[in-house]
DNA sequence: CCTACAGTCTGGAGTGGCTACAGACTCAAG
DNA sequence: CTTGAGTCTGTAGCCACTCCAGACTGTAGG
């Protein structure tokens, strides 16, 4: 597979999946290297551009930052003596996903408590929604400081 | 509580959290109204001020957009009619951040295998989690394809 | 009154990671 | 030759801030 010596953009956006202007911004930032052109300046990739892109989509799906799929793409390569690095680069941004879930839970916690609190009517001169963003009890942040 | 009749910008930061420079940007959007001004152009808030930027505060807190912001800031003071278009809004937002907890487990749990395997030294000649990246294995959309 | 120094002012640029668009060129088919 | 799809470059826009430079103001101490 993957015979073809040279591709145009728009079959490396279709086989990697990623939009055409993508692929030219990773380009301009440097993220995938210039590929070579035709005497028209059409850019030619072959099956390697393909593998690294894909890489670095399947990167960014994990939500890795930019500057670490540069960092991962160095790593790449290195065989096992990239490891201790690549986990590491892993494990930083896994706690960061997770930092990002206990975010959300507490937005959800709290929307999921306004809504119900409106259907019960809890309120019939103003909605509960509300109140609870003019007041402290919607606050996200701590479930319930109780005792101040 | 709240006598000031009027208060700097600093203050207003301090009572509500907010930076000096995004309730600047909140003015310059339109999300707060311009507030009076002193001889020398230095603005002067209220009361009324703070309660409304801790309102847009706690609304962000919970992750509704800069829009959303502005449609409960109409809202609110409604009184028991906005309780339906402000569920909706709640709810859309919710649909929103469940997507996006749903998108961070994924990553998460391929990250964890990723990182597990790293830490099992499933392969000595290279690393598990690069070879995650540069294979469709590590593709975080589906759990497991199986029989395509 | 003068000097520090903290507070505030405006306008503009930068962040991340794309995405969209305008206007020109190129290439293959009919 | 024309049509339509593909590609090129460069630039601007998105979200929600955040930060900076450089000028002014307000206040406390000497």
């Amino acid at each position: 597979m993957d015979r073809a010596a040279s591709i145009g953009i728009g079959e490396l956006s279709r086989r990697a999946k990623c939009k055409i202007e993508t692929i030219r911004y990773y380009e301009r930032i440097g993220l995938i290297p210039a590929p070579a052109r035709t005497a028209s300046r059409y850019r030619l990739y072959d099956g390697t551009d393909v593998r690294r892109l894909m890489f670095v989509r399947r990167a960014r799906e994990l939500g890795f930052s930019i500057d670490a799929v540069r960092a991962l793409l160095q790593l790449a390569g290195l065989g096992a003596d990239a490891c201790v690095e690549a986990r590491a680069l892993a494990a930083d941004h896994l706690t960061d996903v997770q930092g990002r879930i206990a975010d959300l839970k507490r937005m959800q916690r709290a929307l999921t408590q306004a809504i119900r609190q409106c259907d019960e009517g809890k309120s019939a001169t103003s909605c509960p929604l509300i109140e609870a963003l003019s007041s402290d009890a919607g606050d996200a942040r701590r479930p319930a400081p109780e005792g101040v």
